[in-house]
DNA sequence: ATGGTGGCCCGGCCA
């Protein structure tokens, strides 16, 4: 029987595989937090960003004690993704496995007991004279070629993680802040359009129309306790995932307390 | 949000 999701306001007991997204920014900081939140929550599958750590470094046997196989792709003191899984880990691909590799550690891609999920941490973008927004649109192009070589619209396939853009002016704070700003641009939206026109739902968006719901919030100015967030961790998922997902949150309560990362949990409940 | 924080690891850069 599946217990209920520690400090999550469920409603209900579901059961299912819970699959989470969360950028820790930083795991050799976040590590207790992270540790604390996987034994209250018990996902079964665990996708990290910005791990910030080598591989050589990466805690595989702290998280095997915990239970769960793990690959990281990892680079050093910058980005690094990562997969958790008590439901299987085969077929680790580290980078995008068509085109030109990227020269940062941002993507990752495994399957997890007939799931393949991919995690991905899509390049800030800066400013958008910048010529790493330019990085970021081609990363877009060149992730979903990357989606499109592993997998047909047909499969189980989640794609989740920090985007770094909000797909709509319902996923930002203050629309007017942010004019001119990347995260919100119309090039960064077709290319989740792109993601979307292929076969990839925003599943939690599909079952929380309100506006409001945010996922990252900066550290500065008091943002997350003023409401100032934006949700731009998503999880895209093919049509079977979609429509097995039972339940899905993101966990706020994360951002809260000593030591945060500045992003919160995502999770999808998906019904097997 | 023009940056007041927090990550990297010790001088700024990045988010």
């Amino acid at each position: 029987m599946r217990r209920g999701y520690g400090n999550i306001e469920a409603d209900n007991y579901r059961w299912g595989v819970l699959i989470a997204t969360w950028n820790v920014n930083s795991l050799k900081a976040r590590l207790p937090r992270v540790q604390e939140w996987m034994r209250d929550v018990q996902p079964d599958v665990l996708l990290m960003q910005e791990t910030k750590m080598t591989d050589k470094v990466f805690p595989a046997l702290t998280f095997s004690e915990m239970g769960y196989e793990s690959a990281h792709f990892g680079q050093g003191q910058w980005n690094g993704v990562a997969i958790l899984s008590k439901a299987g880990l085969a077929n680790v691909r580290n980078n995008f496995v068509v085109g030109e590799p990227d020269h940062e550690a941002r993507i990752i891609t495994a399957d997890c007991s007939g799931v393949t999920v991919v995690s991905v941490y899509v390049p800030n973008g800066r400013a958008l004279d910048h010529e790493h927004y330019q990085y970021k649109l081609s990363w877009m192009d060149r992730l979903a070629a990357h989606v499109a070589a592993i997998a047909k619209p047909t499969d189980n396939l989640v794609v989740a993680g920090d985007y770094n853009i909000a797909p709509a002016d319902a996923d930002v704070w203050d629309t007017k802040a942010l004019e001119g700003s990347t995260h919100v641009s119309a090039p960064e939206r077709a290319r989740l359009q792109a993601l979307a026109d292929w076969g990839l739902r925003d599943v939690v968006r599909e079952q929380h129309p309100e506006p409001g719901i945010y996922s990252w919030w900066d550290y500065r100015n008091g943002s997350f306790h003023r409401g100032w967030g934006m949700r731009i961790d998503l999880a895209l998922v093919t049509k079977s995932v979609a429509d097995n997902t039972t339940w899905s949150a993101i966990d706020r309560n994360a951002r809260k307390g000593e030591q945060p990362s500045d992003h919160a949990p995502v999770l999808i409940e998906v019904s097997t």
